[in-house]
DNA sequence: CATATGTGCAACTATTTGGTTTCGCAAATT
DNA sequence: AATTTGCGAAACCAAATAGTTGCACATATG
């Protein structure tokens, strides 16, 4: 199944695990300790973000070990692009009024 | 009321009405207008925007033109610095491997 | 082989969400 | 003054969502 990114992150317990499993992998037995709920949440919150990709597993045994996908990641990256360069954009213009005040000043001297 | 940004940017027309008025000041019936949506529709989603601080209005007459508050858009990025931090360090590390071959080759010479 | 543990999945529920319709109000137009 | 236009807000509805409970299954452990 086919899963919008944006919409697996607006939702602040998922936040939450991409945070966690950045760091290192793990199980969601793990995971589901580090929070105020079940088990079978988290199974739940990991599905959505599986299905996005921000999530890869590895099996070991009985065992899932869950980590950030963090390609996927640059995906955000790349539709805040566009607005990085209007606010930087923006950064330079004020950076030329600042240089032109600079110059009046010196032709007042 | 206070607003999730990322749960306001996770609907694809509001990342689309974003778009728009980033590039300049509209009136909810011309964003509606742009989309196969009413302009009520619309109004509900600039409602959103505005809870979270993401869009400003400007009152002239009678319309209302809606833009984006850029400055907002700089917390999903400030977000997303950590991630930016992981993915940076994983090609520093990669640019390792390729130096390091390199000069194995340069050695075989 | 029996039991314990780790897991995903389905059914169910309360809440949220995105959209439509209807309304009232203020500003423009006639 | 009457009508049109632009707008937000409330009421309503269908669909999606996050969470719980109960289950089945596979892998460890005794």
């Amino acid at each position: 199944m086919r899963r919008d990114i944006f919409q697996a992150i607006a939702d602040p317990t998922r936040r939450a695990i991409i945070a966690l499993i950045a760091l290192q992998a793990m199980t969601p037995n793990t995971i589901a300790e580090n929070f105020n709920t079940t088990r079978q949440a988290v199974s739940k919150h990991l599905r959505i973000l599986t299905e996005c990709q921000l999530v890869k597993q590895e099996q070991q045994g009985r065992e899932i070990y869950y980590s950030l996908e963090i390609e996927k990641m640059k995906e955000i990256d790349k539709w805040l692009e566009q607005y990085r360069k209007i606010w930087e954009n923006r950064f330079n213009q004020l950076d030329q009024v600042l240089s032109t005040i600079k110059k009046q000043k010196k032709n007042e001297k």
